[in-house]
DNA sequence: ATCAAGTCTGGAACTTGTTCTAGATTAGCG
DNA sequence: CGCTAATCTAGAACAAGTTCCAGACTTGAT
């Protein structure tokens, strides 16, 4: 087989590196590689889209995959790592078809809950996938927080693309904060089972007041 | 021995009728039964104490707590349900102790988020017991659902009380509600590592303003 | 072309949550 | 007291995440 290599490198701990940060940081990856990387993850939304969290097994994960359970550990090394890697790919998903249809909302408040419940309702759809995603995401240990401080940067980058303010204050980034936990809180009780869609709905509304309370054009 | 079964009782399913609901509903357990009960929870307590989540084994617990295996899952049906049981208790304990000490502040916002803060200083002294019974909260499917949902009743009840409000209006049972959402998607990210104290307490205190803005009295 | 290092594979092995079984023990009742 | 059902115990067995290993394949460099 001709081209295989293409990116050469001394540095090739794929996994730990390579998992850190998605796409920026030391990502030398092999064609095959990151085919093989694209392939796990579609296999792994695939699963998680069925029975949720529990569907997704590593053993299945590999052999859908077409790859060891070894080389699968190696790439992710827990299956933590893998939902919420694959978690991090459907949110850079989401973020591009979300700037294409800007919220219309009159206030910052109205523009974020509507962004959110454009999400919701993404979410909604592949309820088994939401599962999956946010069940790892919030049973995440020490081990992934670099991987879900991603997925919380990139939330945060969506919020703030929804408020289209350039330079929030301390406050509004404040605000933020809270409404991203209460973003994630929400979906918990809704997948299981505890809260209703019309009541995330409501608790989305609710906490994005914050925003226009501390907005320095609205108020003060 | 003479003394042994006090409550009679044709029910006595005791794990899925006795866990569903702590105190109030179809408790008929044996003074045996009850203290075998308390041993295991304990025994929880004691090993979440030292390594957390992961430190709760079952068959540890089992062995502490001078029960068999079986015995322990019948008592409660799963790891998660074993935890959360032991947030339940806990929870009641840290009830009773803020009931004695009125949170001072003027505001019902002040006072919740001094509240809050209160019982953050309580988990900052066992993070690990914290990691574990958190992680459970939120991990926890829906098959735990009545369970969790005591726990978050028992919130409420602790959020309401520091606000000093006997007749909250709808707005403002909404603001709890974000406020609980907040708290414990806070809680994660510190026991995870990626907030750090002085953070957490800036969310609370953020989070904490919606309740002066729906305030009945403080506006409008 | 060949070598050394790194990677991938198939599969066994280990860990811990969960389930199951057979045989004591205990509880409630006549 | 003696019976029957429920409960408890010890321990095997099973499931899925994770780790290990020996051998084959790739890669990059000489």
């Amino acid at each position: 087989m001709p081209a295989e290599a293409k990116v050469s490198a001394k540095v090739n701990k794929v996994a730990k590196v390579e998992a850190r940060a998605a796409a920026p940081a030391s990502p030398p990856l092999t064609e095959r590689q990151e085919a093989r990387r694209r392939r796990i993850l579609h296999a792994s939304a695939q699963l998680a889209s069925r029975g949720g969290f529990d569907a997704v097994q590593m053993r299945e994960v590999a052999e859908s995959s077409q790859v060891a359970l070894g080389t699968l550990y190696r790439y992710f090394p827990s299956k933590i790592h893998l939902l919420v890697a694959t978690m991090q790919d459907q949110l850079e998903h989401m973020h591009g078809t979300l700037r294409k249809k800007p919220p219309q909302g009159e206030t910052a408040a109205e523009r974020v809950a509507e962004t959110l419940m454009r999400a919701f309702r993404a979410l909604q759809r592949e309820p088994h996938l939401a599962d999956a995603m946010v069940r790892a995401l919030t049973f995440a240990d020490r081990s992934v927080s670099p991987e879900v401080d991603q997925v919380s940067r990139q939330t945060t980058a969506i919020i703030l693309d929804a408020m289209g303010q350039e330079n929030p204050t301390p406050q509004q980034l404040s605000a933020v904060r809270v409404i991203e936990h209460t973003w994630h809180s929400a979906l918990i009780t809704w997948l299981s089972g505890r809260a209703s869609i019309a009541q995330v709905k409501i608790d989305i509304e609710t906490v994005c007041r914050l925003i226009d309370l501390t907005a320095p054009d609205t108020r003060k």
